[in-house]
DNA sequence: AAGGCGGGGAG
DNA sequence: CTCCCAGCCTT
């Protein structure tokens, strides 16, 4: 038996079912995959229902604002995916007759599609066969072949997606591809994964060396960046606060937040109120209490956040206030939802 | 080639 | 706690 046969065998009895697995229309394809980038299906599952029925189409996505696209995003982390899926969407319905490329060079040019995300649209909606090489794809023949090259290594990229090239079944890309993917999401996991009952542990050669807890090798990442964030919460008598959206190149880039006042440590209250930010800030007319004593750890991948808010009563309503009930249009970070979450309902 | 970019779940 | 997830982009 071919690796393709015992491999399309297994995904045809033991694959899940999922939602982009009913349609080949490219734009729902297309948007799976940009959601499914470095996030779990569990993670991405509601997310996407919750596109498709907001932006049924192409045309509908391209409609919206970016502010809405963000919201919706919201909390799905990695915020450059929303805002080149939105640009993308604009060029596609409005360039492209709301047509999508059809073949893995074309799809590549799209903003937000790498290698992975134009061969698996391209492999799923027009069966090219190109092969996907992701997370999954990488565990899978790392364990299989007993490599250790690294795998975000340049060499690892090449080698791997020269093995997965090789092996790819020409005739059925489409099923290959997701077969394999699946088969690392589900049965090759990274921890305790299911060699007992897989279907090539008479063939894996990590198996055979017992390997398969060192593989696949990945070289590791450089340290966190600790950061200390001071939200200023305004509120003033007509139920007004202010929002700031964050620009550049950095973290949560398009979403909003509170005016914040970044400092290089933790600070006393006496140390914090003496800044002349503040003075600046708040005015003359007004009183700042402390909201929580013990700053919040909003863990990122390569940040650690210790954010503490400051509760800013104003006078009158500032220049630019936003009513308290409109806070829910806006998109925020999970660090600043989650604060709203506690803090509103017990104020109003 | 290396680093930035989110958030959540598993072990 | 560490690792990793249907990766991409910039420098």
């Amino acid at each position: 038996m071919q690796f393709s046969n015992v491999l399309i065998n297994w995904y045809l009895t033991s694959k899940r079912d999922l939602p982009w697995r009913k349609t080949n229309d490219p734009y729902r394809i297309w948007l799976s995959e940009i959601m499914l980038q470095q996030t779990r299906v569990e993670q991405g599952m509601p997310y996407y229902f919750r596109f498709i029925e907001a932006f049924p189409s192409v045309f509908h996505l391209a409609e919206a604002s970016q502010q809405e696209v963000l919201k919706l995003w919201q909390g799905l982390g990695y915020y450059s995916r929303a805002r080149n899926l939105h640009d993308t969407a604009k060029y596609i319905a409005e360039e492209c007759d709301g047509i999508f490329p059809d073949n893995y060079k074309e799809l590549k040019k799209l903003k937000g599609v790498g290698d992975y995300t134009a061969s698996a649209v391209a492999s799923i909606c027009y069966n090219e066969p190109v092969a996907v090489v992701d997370g999954n794809v990488y565990r899978v023949l790392a364990r299989y072949f007993g490599s250790d090259t690294p795998i975000n290594s340049s060499a690892g990229v090449k080698e791997f997606k020269a093995l997965a090239t090789e092996l790819l079944d020409k005739e059925n890309p489409s099923a290959f591809n997701q077969a394999l993917m699946e088969f690392g999401a589900l049965q090759c996991k990274p921890k305790n994964p299911l060699c007992v009952s897989c279907p090539f542990n008479n063939s894996c050669l990590a198996l055979e060396e017992n390997r398969i807890s060192e593989l696949p090798v990945k070289l590791k990442k450089g340290k966190i960046r600790h950061r200390f964030f001071n939200y200023l919460v305004f509120y003033s008598e007509e139920n007004t606060t202010l929002l700031h959206q964050r620009k550049g190149k950095g973290i949560w880039n398009g979403l909003y937040e509170f005016p914040l006042i970044e400092t290089e440590k933790q600070l006393t209250a006496l140390e914090f109120l003496s800044l002349e930010e503040i003075k600046e800030k708040t005015g003359e007319n007004s009183s700042i209490q402390l909201y929580n004593e013990k700053p919040v750890v909003h863990k990122l991948s390569h940040q650690h956040i210790y954010a503490r808010f400051w509760l800013v009563s104003l006078k009158k309503t500032p220049a630019k206030g936003i009513p308290m009930s409109k806070i829910a249009k806006y998109p925020v970070p999970v660090l600043i939802q989650n604060f709203l979450n506690e803090y509103e309902p017990a104020d109003y």
